[in-house]
DNA sequence: GTTAATGCAAAGCATTTGCACACGT
DNA sequence: ACGTGTGCAAATGCTTTGCATTAAC
C-alpha cells in the first residue's frame, strides 16, 4: 500500500497518521508469511525505538476493523472441536462467532493447480465461509 | 461413534477406557456446533461430579491425536495477520505451522449449494489446504 | 487546545504442567 | 501390582485494559 493510500484511508475513517500505524503496516505488507504480533514486534522494534507489543496488538485490531489488514486463524481465542472427522466445511458467523457444519459434496473435489503447490503434500482442506448466520441477521434488521 | 467402536479404537492406541473418555466423546458428538472446551466440561459436570476441566483439555488432546476429533480454528492459539485483503487461500503445515498464501483463481468462485445455505449470508470464504510444507517433507526423509 | 494514540504495568483468560492419588489393565 | 489417567493448583503465554503521557489534528 502507497503512502498516499494509506493516507486516505486513515482521513477516511477518522484516524491518525501515526509514525507506528505506517512502520508496523510497512512491515506487515513486507511479508506473505501471516506473522503473527509478536513476528511484527520484531521487525519493527529496530526502526522503532520503544515501541509497545500493546501498540502492535491496538494497531494491528484497527487496521482489521477498517478492513486493510485480514487476521487469520484465531477467530475467538479459544480452540473449538469437532466429533465429525468427514469432510465438511464451515459456516462461520462473523457476528456472533458461532460455527456451523457445511456438508456439500460439490466442494469435496477440489484440486489447486497452482505451481506453488509442487512443493506443498496436501493431505486434506476445509473451506470457511464467513457471513452472517439467520439470527444475526434477524436483530440486525430494522424492527418495525 | 458407538460404545464397541470407541473402545476397539481405545485399544489399537493402547489407551484406557475411562469415563472421562465416554462422556466427553459422548458429549462432543452430541452437539454439531463446534464446541469449546468449557462447553464440553458445562455440558458433562452434571453427570460426571468432580471433572476436571484439565482433564477435558487433555482427553480431547489425545483424541484429536488418534485421529477420532478435529481441532478447528485455533492451531496454535496465536493470531496472524495478513496485509493481503484479496481474495486468496491457506496451505498450512501441520507440522510446523507456517501459513502460505495461495493465490488460485480457479478456487474463486465457489458457490455452495446446499440448502443450510439459504439462512446465512455469505460475504467471502477462505480455503484452507492442510499438509506438509517442503521443509519439514525433507527434515522427516530418512538420511541415507 | 482538543481529542485520539501510545507506553507501561497490571489484569484477564485460555491453556499447560508438575505432582500426588485413583483407576483401568 | 503396574502404569496410565485424573484432579488440583500453580504456572505459562497470549491478549486486553486502565491510566498517565505524548503526539496528531
Amino acid at each position: 500500500m502507497k503512502r498516499n493510500e494509506f493516507e486516505d484511508v486513515c482521513r477516511k475513517n477518522g484516524l491518525a497518521l501515526t509514525i507506528q500505524r505506517r512502520t508496523i503496516l510497512d512491515a506487515l505488507a513486507a511479508r506473505t508469511d501471516h506473522p503473527t504480533v509478536d513476528q511484527v514486534y520484531e521487525d519493527i522494534k529496530e526502526n522503532l525505538k520503544g515501541v509497545s507489543r500493546t501498540t502492535v496488538y491496538r494497531v494491528l485490531e484497527t487496521f482489521v476493523s477498517i478492513g486493510i489488514v485480514r487476521k487469520i486463524s484465531n477467530p475467538e481465542s479459544k480452540a473449538r472441536f469437532d466429533a465429525d472427522t468427514k469432510r465438511h466445511h464451515h459456516l462461520t458467523c462473523m457476528h456472533c462467532g458461532k460455527v456451523l457444519d457445511l456438508h456439500d459434496s460439490t466442494l469435496d473435489n477440489l484440486a489447486p493447480n497452482s505451481g506453488a503447490l509442487r512443493e506443498f503434500e496436501i493431505f486434506d482442506y476445509s473451506i470457511t465461509f464467513n457471513g452472517r448466520c439467520a439470527s444475526c441477521r434477524d436483530d440486525e434488521a430494522p424492527k418495525i
